[in-house]
DNA sequence: GGAGCGATGTCCT
DNA sequence: GGACATCGCTCCG
């Protein structure tokens, strides 16, 4: 049976949300149709109490969503040509989130092949291993999808829960980034064929 | 299959 | 002006 992942999910430190949202479905509504993934990767990113999270140094008005309540769609630009899904977490206030790394591609396959670029029958992997691939598979920009509420089927954009049982759960060191690299705060499915590198 | 590197916008110092 | 929570292409084995 499929349900709703509700707000109080995300009340949580990111480190602990970013593990339980390993095994749930991202689910976007588009073009009439249903593109789904399931989480296989994810890390946390704690505030202002983490060197390498964007909330580190203080609220912005490209940040201001993290620090708002739990939730809700943290959409940014990376490298020029990149977007980067997180979900805000912790009460309004508090600035932790989770970063949506790899999904394994469950419905609506074509489309994502076609918004990424890929020929149909493509290696599979190349859909959504990776947080810059599922943004533009999925078609989640900044401009449509920042400071959105996931907990709203409405909203275009929303995680559920299908009850599947998740399996065990990699820990290692968050990928990409040169301040506080040493965290464990990076979670995966391990043997997942589509997480990340 | 792995290392190296260029592309390219936005934010912050 | 530099850094950046990335990706895909080249070149080399």
């Amino acid at each position: 049976m499929k349900a709703l992942v509700p707000r109080a999910f995300y009340l949580d430190p990111p480190e602990v949300v970013a593990r339980e949202l390993l095994g749930k479905l991202l689910v976007r509504r588009y073009e009439g149709k249903r593109l789904v993934g399931r989480i296989v990767e994810a890390e946390a990113y704690c505030g202002i109490d983490d060197p390498a999270a964007h909330a580190y140094a203080g609220k912005t008005e490209r940040n201001a969503v993290i620090f708002g309540p739990p939730g809700f769609a943290y959409v940014y630009f990376i490298y020029g040509m990149h977007y980067c899904l997180n979900i805000s977490c912790e009460p309004k206030g508090h600035a932790g989130c989770v970063l949506l790394r790899a999904l394994e591609p469950v419905e609506g396959l074509d489309v994502m092949a076609r918004n990424r670029g890929l020929a149909p029958g493509s290696d599979l992997r190349l859909l959504t291993s990776g947080p810059g691939r599922l943004c533009q598979a999925l078609a989640i920009t900044r401009l449509t999808h920042n400071g959105i509420d996931v907990t709203s089927v409405r909203s275009g954009l929303h995680v559920e829960d299908d009850s599947r049982a998740a399996g065990s759960v990699e820990v290692s060191r968050r990928v990409g980034i040169r301040k506080a690299a040493d965290r464990p705060l990076r979670f995966a499915l391990a043997g997942n064929r589509f997480v990340s590198r």
